[in-house]
Order: structure tokens, then sequence, then C-alpha cells
DNA sequence: AGGCCATGGTGATCAAGGTCACACAGTAGT
DNA sequence: ACTACTGTGTGACCTTGATCACCATGGCCT
């Protein structure tokens, strides 16, 4: 029903894709009606690991989180994605398997395109074939980050102190500063930086008894960001 | 010198790079034109980390170490290039920084493109910005693999062991089953699985006792890979 | 030969954090 | 209200692997 309810928010045209910009009215017309503009409630897996590509996402709205995860089950959370970005463009365009799993987070509103479609338009357009090498490599490089960041600092202080800073930049609530709303559980947090649900909660009081954050219900205020930011060596 | 004996032996044509194959005849006239092959000495560095796209590399001898470091000297090697694949295009196509550091670890012989012609044979040859966004997704594809591997597999025993199985199906001789050449020391498989060398030295003598692999001067054979196997579960 | 340096091998120690085992709070469903 | 479930908080324990310290080996250079 969550589904119904946000499309009818915005049923009437393309969704606003800033990836979609900046594209010329020919290019914006074949993508237009390529796309299939579908909506998913909170917990839709869209793909799973290792799966044939069976299309591209690209999110208008909502958030989704991309993961991996082992035989034992024990899971590890590459990054959430938000509007604006595309999901299994790699897999398309090599024409392999995905290599993570997608599940929406939120009520999301998606522009599905198969994969057929998108390399046809790649090699018809040039422009879209550039905008799309210039996504991945931006993908290839957050997965770098991500790994360093993860590898190169031996405690999970440090790497929870990174992830609360890389979030104040991206969800900080511009008005009150050092707020943010936290909605990922403390077991998301951990698959997020590798470590176990309780060494998350430990950490979460430490840092609160140290006087780095605060917590207001569900949401937490980072008081001493330079504190956090200490911790980080890498 | 070594650079002169190898200049000696391939000076005469393009390199035979796998990636430049199947391209029409005038992408290839191209390329060559604005290419430029140069050969380095082992231990030379190519580009450092979050330095700005100075060009492309095409490796077509020798093989090259991509690593990311921190602060403190610690390392991870993200992988070895082969000959036959790219460095660097992930930064010129998005105009971004390196995101690792290259080294040669043999003398190696390479085609350098600049930026700049990279982007413009790419806007003006589809099937040469098709070729480069397939090899983006690989180069993504297979970082994701890394992640996972390296994250999701609590003992530095079983990155081990799948980091020997990986090698047996890429580096391993065809003609006696199980051996192959190890050609990076302790310290530098250390780095690549992410784990202190002492670390390395302790698993690849626990291995040696308990008849997964032997050693033969500096060649190691994997008598008992079913074993090494078994030891990975992610 | 005699050093020197990179690499490999091994023991002792120790802290970080994974795991297990509960208790407790909030929320939804009936 | 009474479960039932999901998420959070915390103690006890114990394994893994980092680190330090030291020695052995085997090129390679002068």
């Amino acid at each position: 029903m969550l589904v119904a309810r946000t499309a009818k928010v915005a049923v009437n045209s393309m969704p606003e894709l800033a990836i979609f910009r900046h594209f010329s009215p020919a290019l914006q017309n074949a993508l237009e009606s390529v796309q299939c503009i579908t909506y998913y409630p909170a917990g839709a897996v869209l793909f799973v690991e290792s799966q044939p590509s069976r299309g591209v996402f690209f999110l208008s709205r909502g958030r989704i989180k991309l993961s991996v995860c082992a035989r034992d089950g024990k899971t590890l959370i590459l990054r959430v994605v938000q509007p604006g970005d595309a999901l299994g463009v790699g897999a398309a365009v090599s024409g392999r398997t995905y290599e993570a799993t997608a599940e929406t987070l939120e009520p999301c509103e998606i522009s599905f395109i198969r994969p057929s479609d998108l390399l046809r338009l790649m090699s018809l357009y040039n422009e879209f074939a550039m905008r799309m090498a210039e996504y991945l490599s931006q993908e290839y490089n957050s997965t770098c980050r991500e790994l360093r960041s993860l590898m190169l600092s031996e405690s999970a202080s440090e790497r929870l102190a990174r992830l609360l800073v890389g979030w104040l930049d991206t969800n900080g609530d511009t008005k009150h500063r050092g707020q943010m709303k936290l909605t990922l559980t403390h077991e998301e947090i951990a698959q997020m930086i590798g470590t176990s649900r309780e060494t998350v909660t430990r950490l979460l009081t430490e840092f609160r008894k140290k006087h780095f954050v605060q917590r207001h219900g569900s949401t937490i205020v980072v008081c001493n960001r330079g504190a956090l930011e200490s911790l980080i060596t890498a």
C-alpha cells in the first residue's frame, strides 16, 4: 500500500534524475520511451548477488542498501544508494552477474531499463556511453575508498568515527549543526564497518560517555566532531 | 639497463594489446598515433594515490602492483595488474585523482595515453567508449570481489588460502599441476590479504606442516587444493 | 673475505573484539 | 492487557593476530 501512496505523488512525468539532465532532447526521449517507472515498498529486493543482470535501476526517490554476503550469512554493506544514483550499470555493461544485493530501505521510486536497451542507447548516443563510463568510474572510486577505509584502519572505533563524520557531510541537518537522524540499526551499522552488533553498541555508549555524541530518541548529535576526526588516522 | 634490453625485443610495432584488438582500423590508427610506448625498470612508480590524472597506461609486458596506503605507512595491495590490462582509466574518465599507487614489479612495457586524447577518442569512436565502459565495469567487479573476500572472511588463513587458490587459477603452471612461482615476498602477500608479515610466514609453515603445500626454492606446490578450498567459507 | 641489507622464521606477550548469554525497552498485533 | 518480536545494553570469556624482539639465511657489493 505504501507503493500506491508513493505512486500518486509523482505519476505524471519522468523522474527528476540528475543523471539524465544535460542530455540531448533526442536521448532524453529515447530514454523515456524505454524506461519503466516502478515503485517498491521498504524491504524489497531489487536483485541479488551473482544473479544474471536483469536490468539497470535509476533511483529517483528513496534509499537502497547495497550489500554482499558470505555463505554463513555474514553481510557487508557496500554503501547506501541515494536518489539520483544508478544501480547495476556494471553488470549490464559487462554482461556479467550482479556483484551485490540491492534492497530498499524505504519506499522507492525507480526508473528501470533493460540491459539490451541500455547497451543499444549507449551505442547509439555517444554522450550516454560517456556518461555511463563516468558513472562507472565514480562507482569504482568510491569502492576503492571504501576498501581503504575498511582495511587500513585497525580499530573498529576508527571505522565508526569515519562513518559518522561521513554521514555528517552527506546527511547532516543543515539547520542544527552536527545533528542527524540515525536511520540504520546498530546491526546495519555493524555491517557497514565490518564488525559485530555488540561492538557498535559499546562504541556508541563509549562515544556518549566521552561526550563526542549525544542521543535524543533516534536522532544523534555530534557534539565534538574534532574528537571523532582525531580517531581517524588513515 | 633492463629497460634497454626490453626495448630491443619489441621496438618495431604497436604492442600486442588484447584490449586494442577487435577495434576498427581507423580507431587502431588513431590510438597508435596518440600513444607513447615507454619502458620502465622494476620498482618504478607510474603514479601515486591522490595525484591528478596524468594519463592512462596500457600494460603490454610486465606486472604492476596497485596499492593504497594509510598515513602510518601501512599498505594494502588492491591487485597485481597483468599484461593486457589498463591503469588509470577511471581517473581519466571522471577527471579525478588516481585512487591508488602503481608501481612496477618487473621491467614493463607500457603504452601511455594522455587523458585528453583518451577522452577525445572515446567521444569520436563509440566502440572505444563502449570498450572503456566495459573495462571499468570489470575493474569495479574485481574490486567488489576483493572487498568481499577481504572483509567477509574472519581468519587470515582463509584469506591466504583464497589467495593461493586464486593464483593457481591464473598463474598456475599448466604442465605441473598445482605448481607455481611465488613472485611476491611474504611482506607483499601480507599486504594483499591485510595482515602482518609474521602471520603470513606462520601460516605458510603451518600449511607446509599439514601438507597442503610444499616448497622447492621459490616455487610453491599446492599438494592439497581441496584442503585449502575447505578453509574458504565466504 | 667481510659487510650489509632484504627476506624468512619463531617465541613471548597482550589487547581488541567476536561470541554467548541475558536483561530490558519499545512497538505492533490480537 | 498479553504476547511476540525487534532492537538495544552489558557482562564474562576466550581466540585471533598484531607487535616486539631476535636470529638465520642468502644474495650482492666493494
